[in-house]
Order: structure tokens, then C-alpha cells, then sequence
DNA sequence: CTTATGTCAGCTGAACTGATATGA
DNA sequence: CTCATATCAGTTTAGCTGACATAA
């Protein structure tokens, strides 16, 4: 940006939707050498923490539409990364689970996704870092679900 | 989100997302009953502080493709808010300059820009919202221009 | 000639909606 | 019957690209 005018500069939602486009862009190139999307990180993340789980509790935990969880396990399940059962206890349900190579890929992304902070923070100081980290956190959470 | 797992919520580019998103529903939101677009805002904040400019200037002023800037000079042209006309200096310009109207929208736009500030902080203190409105500025200028 | 500006058509990807099948 | 889950098709729209006309 140029010379923004004062007024947008003011603007939370502009800086916000402009700094994270930034992010995007930082993102995207980053995780396109492997192949990969932030939101395989985010499933694969999920499965990791929380254990094997049905694509509707993948998408809450992870803010990922049902449409697109389907989507993005697929690409998982293709690559190897997760195996998609159905749940024998109730048949509606699939039931996701990470693989060895689930959980490589996970630290590989991770380990991306930290080269990326680091750019993307580049300007700010450890303790500004996490001052950041937190206050988005906040802003987040005080928006309740969705 | 219901629960994120820990690792994404550490992640910046993830939370300036879901962030970037939410607060995009909550303009969208609030600019919809007016029938504007943020976009709109952007570019009669530049014409009101910067003068006439051409639309190129407005775009790099704003961070706006200059194909999107030519579509909402469209639109502040035929609400009356801006005049487009040819540059006698240089023919291939057109200078683009807001009216009385267009000023009187920029209040409108700039008081409900506020009230959505004021939703999407709410959980922040004053002295929170300034570090984080600083934070962001100063994310955003580490990455140059783009 | 090259470069800058404006205009137009169209592309891609993210986020989402609606419909439907199946089963609890 | 209803509700939940998964799947699929399609919509919307933000951000961007390419082509082109005009003029400096």
C-alpha cells in the first residue's frame, strides 16, 4: 500500500481483511511446493489432538464447512494421510483417522506454517508476537461461535 | 470455533483468517441496509483526503485491482457521490472527484465502519484496541508494498 | 517504438447454500 | 415422523489476469 488514507487506517476490518490477505498470499506460496493447503493442516491438526472423529466434529472444531470438510478428507485419504471408516455404532457417521504418514505430514506443514509466522511477523518483537497472537484470540472468541 | 485444536490456535495466518472473515460478515452485515460496499468507503475516504486523483492513484492509495477501482468508481459515479472526467493534462486519465453527496456518504459510511469496529472489539479495552489496531499496521507496512 | 491508463471479459478459489440419500 | 450425517451440485463474490484501445 502506497499511502493509505487516515481514516481507513483506522479501520480494524480493513487492516484486518488486508492482513490477511497478505497472510493468504504468504500461505499459498509456501504450502504449494508440497502440494498442500492450510486447511489439511487444520484437519490433520484436529485429528491429531482430539482422535479419530466424524467430518461434522472435524468442521466445528477446525470452523470448516461441512461441504468442504468432505473435500478436504478426500484429498487427505488420497494422499494417505487419514483413513475414512464408517462408525459401526452409528452408520450415518464416518469415522476419520490419522496415519503415521498422517501425522508426518502434520509436522511437515507445521513446520511451514512456522517459516510463514515468521514472515508474516517479521516487524514485531517475540513479546509483540504473542500480544498479537493473544489479542487475536480474544477478538475471535468474543465473536462466539462462528 | 468451537474447540480449535491448540496448534492452529497458535497459528497467525489461521486466526487473521477466521478473524478477516468474520469481520467481513459483520461489514457486509452492517453496509447492506445502505447499500454499500466497503470498497466504497475505501475510495471516497482516498478522494476526501487526497483530492482528485486518477483511478490508478485511487487504487494504489486503497490496495485495489485497478480493474475492481474502475467498477466502484462505477457505482460513486451513479450514486452521485464522485464525478469522473477526463484529464485535459493527460487524455489517457480520467480525475475523479467526490461531491457534497459524496462527502455526506462518507459520514454515513464512516459512523457505521465505527459501529462495526465497536462489535468486532468489543471484548477489547480502549488501550486494547489501540495496540491491536498498531499491531496490525505495523504487520501490514513490514510486508512493503502488496 | 515503449509505457501508462482505462475498460472489458473472464478466471480461480474461498465460503457458502440447497437438495438428496441414508440411517438414528 | 424428526433430526443428524455425508455427499454432491451449484451459487456468490473477492481478487486477480489478459487483452485491448487510446494516448503520452
Amino acid at each position: 500500500m502506497e499511502i493509505a488514507p487516515t481514516r481507513l487506517r483506522s479501520k480494524a476490518s480493513w487492516l484486518i481483511n488486508k492482513t490477511s490477505a497478505q497472510a493468504h498470499r504468504l500461505l499459498v506460496e509456501a504450502l504449494a511446493p508440497v502440494d498442500a493447503h492450510g486447511y489439511h493442516f487444520a484437519v490433520l491438526a484436529a485429528l491429531d489432538e482430539f482422535g479419530p472423529a466424524s467430518q461434522i466434529a472435524i468442521g466445528q472444531r477446525c470452523g470448516i464447512d461441512r461441504s468442504d470438510t468432505h473435500a478436504i478428507v478426500n484429498d487427505l485419504v488420497d494422499g494417505g494421510y487419514a483413513e475414512r471408516e464408517p462408525d459401526p455404532q452409528d452408520r450415518r457417521r464416518n469415522i476419520v483417522t490419522i496415519t503415521d504418514a498422517g501425522r508426518g505430514r502434520l509436522s511437515e506443514l507445521d513446520r511451514i506454517l512456522d517459516r510463514v509466522q515468521e514472515n508474516l511477523l517479521g516487524a514485531l518483537s517475540p513479546e509483540e508476537r504473542r500480544q498479537f497472537v493473544g489479542l487475536l484470540t480474544r477478538v475471535l472468541d468474543g465473536q462466539g461461535d462462528r
